[in-house]
DNA sequence: GTCTATAGCTGGATAGAC
DNA sequence: GTCTATCCAGCTATAGAC
């Protein structure tokens, strides 16, 4: 078992990036929110880097943990379309998505983080792919999709979008209320009859090569 | 005119985002790569956040100028997707985008970096949004979608994207691919004959209420 | 406009008492 | 495991010589 003041560092360490971001990231700062002493980041994790990559994991895994259940429940693309709403109004409360936004930008040129941002993309992106794969599993779009490519296309914009928010909040919300309204012509796709179907797959099969 | 001591700053600025991400954002870093003295940031700019956000103008400015002429030949949502791979390889060059998102990242607690950023995103989403004028004007899809809230997703997507690369290449490529494929389904709809080109518009009519 | 010098602060990291 | 104390590097920002 982790020790409490480990555990009260990483928490910390994730509220830290979540309200100061990666600029605000120090170990005296993340020690500050977790009450103890500032030395005790190198003595449990020995280095500000290896923190911030426990913290990433952990902010990652309860994020993807706390909406397992709604995205079981995802049975059209419209509906992943609404999920991903819920998701980003839940994240700007508890920050999970803004965390790892954090990680990639300070990713970019740091090995360490880089490969703790990655896993933690990868634990929403698999994620994703699971529901893609219920959800598309026998419409044209299946043959015709990368699915485990689109799950991560799906989640690179999703941070893209949070970073946006931040920015630009009004922006932001025109870009959802786009994809939104897209969820229409999705839910046309989803619901072809079987000849139509059949001839948008013949169409797309014709184009493909 | 704008002095050349003033021009290298914010020169070293794009280059000191680009190569070292805004946690290696210095005056002292900036300066050194601008050849000058670490005191005429503060003398030319008052503090690095004013010259952070003079340089996420110029850079986004100069890539958006670089890639008009591109954006104005596409004439098809999937040449769109092609532009913007373009665009990618094009930035992970010259790293416009980078700078970008770094800024975006930096915007989160900072309201000064805050406006800099949605402007030099607003930049390019205005760009985009021209060509989506353009390319959609008269399908189905013009009149069921909104294309200012569009090209913002489009845009942030984008960052999102490059932020995925610098983490995980491979997992970024293997979303642009996925997107690329996807670029075939939009061909088809674009190419729908007019008799499925009514079915659908009735067919969106009805479901978009 | 540009430089040196420096004040004053915050940063990562370690040594050593308890 | 946790603390105090400390080293030293790097930071922003300013004062003042040139």
């Amino acid at each position: 078992m982790v020790s409490d003041t480990k555990q009260r560092l990483i928490n910390a360490a994730i509220e830290t990036l979540r309200t100061r971001g990666i600029t605000g990231v120090s170990a005296r700062n993340v020690a500050a929110a977790a009450g103890v002493n500032q030395a005790l980041v190198f003595y449990h994790f020995g280095s500000i880097d290896q923190l911030l990559a426990a913290a990433s994991a952990t902010a990652a895994a309860r994020r993807v943990e706390a909406f397992r259940e709604r995205f079981a429940q995802v049975d059209s693309l419209r509906d992943l379309l609404a999920a991903g709403r819920e998701l980003h109004a839940a994240e700007r409360e508890t920050g999970g998505v803004a965390v790892l936004a954090q990680m990639l930008a300070g990713a970019q040129h740091d090995p360490a983080l880089s490969a703790a941002a990655s896993a933690a993309l990868e634990l929403w992106a698999t994620e994703i792919e699971q529901v893609l794969d219920r959800v598309l599993g026998g419409t044209p779009l299946a043959e015709f999709t990368d699915i485990p490519g689109l799950a991560r296309a799906v989640s690179a914009a999703f941070v893209g979008i949070e970073l946006y928010e931040g920015a630009d909040p009004q922006g932001a919300g025109a870009a959802l209320e786009a994809l939104d309204r897209l969820g229409v012509l999705l839910e046309v796709l989803e619901g072809l009859g079987p000849v139509a179907t059949r001839a948008l797959r013949a169409n797309l099969r014709r184009r493909s090569r």
